[in-house]
DNA sequence: CAACAATAGTTGTTTAAACAGTAAACAGCC
DNA sequence: GGCTGTTTACTGTTTAAACAACTATTGTTG
């Protein structure tokens, strides 16, 4: 098993824990990121555009407000716009106008888009499941707890 | 301290501890690497050309062919152009033929990029340091190793 | 040594992210 | 009820990432 510093041609240690932990965070999202990227991009959408939807899907009929999705998504309102331009565009989620707010914009997915998922639901789970196979129960919720607490430092701004 | 699924604001648990520490791995990739990605903003610099000079002030006065960047930065060849394109620009590298092939550039650093990242060091260390500080050292350790082994998968695809 | 393949890098084009600025609808106030 | 300010979303523009296609040089081989 390489070490990160041998992966990443460094001759010299890290120079402190912290800051190997960090690259070896860095480094981990984008190792494990890269085959549902592959996969997303198999079904014509993005990590993006499939959060997207997936918000959409769990949001129902009713459909979420494009500021709600960016909130959720955490990304900017005017991302959201063209993001929900292309889910249109593709025919997997579409936009109504609010009787109520006539500024609010309702979106929800189509059946298409819910095919969509439903076409990545079980590949998704598998690559879930196999990537991460080779580390125990114990072993994984440690990793969760620590990255967790990881990200919780106080604001350093 | 919150929990990731209160933060995405979801009502169902994980469906699995894979699943879990997937998503914590990419939350705190995003969540930390923000205000590095500030600092850098602040230098008139990029995460991408950030890295690249610092390989290139590792490379010393002999430098490093494009690909050889690219290797590093896991990045292609094509991109790793424009960024020596806007390195050279900005006049923190500057690029050369070789003698003993015609077709290699050869790429190295200028003293106004060293200067720059010179001024860089200290808030970097500085902010490794703090974003961390909250965890022990064993603490990182036991995340640093978690993480090798958690991207050390055997290749699924 | 001519022809073909491989290598190093650049250019073109498409796509998306970032962010400022704008338009329309609503809310509160005098 | 009109004016100001706020909210909701959209548009414009810049910048960078992704990837195919291309040029120039070098290596290989019959």
């Amino acid at each position: 098993m390489p070490t990160l510093a041998q992966e990443i041609g460094k001759q010299r240690p890290f120079e402190s824990p912290s800051q190997e932990a960090y690259l070896n965070i860095l480094r981990t999202a984008s190792v494990l990121s890269a085959p549902f990227a592959h996969l997303f991009d198999s079904a014509g959408l993005s990590e993006a555009t499939y959060n997207a939807l997936r918000i959409l899907r769990a949001a129902g009929a009713q459909g979420r407000l494009c500021n709600e999705i960016g909130a959720q998504l955490v990304a900017r309102v005017p991302d959201v716009t063209r993001l929900v331009d292309r889910l249109e565009k593709a025919g997997l989620a579409r936009r109504r106008r609010e009787g109520s707010d006539r500024r609010a914009v309702r979106v929800s997915i189509t059946a298409a888009g819910l095919a969509r998922l439903a076409d990545l639901d079980q590949p998704i789970t598998d690559l879930h499941n196999s990537q991460l196979a080779h580390m125990s129960e114990s072993q994984l919720n440690t990793l969760s707890k620590l990255l967790v607490k990881a990200r919780s430092a106080p604001a350093a701004h």
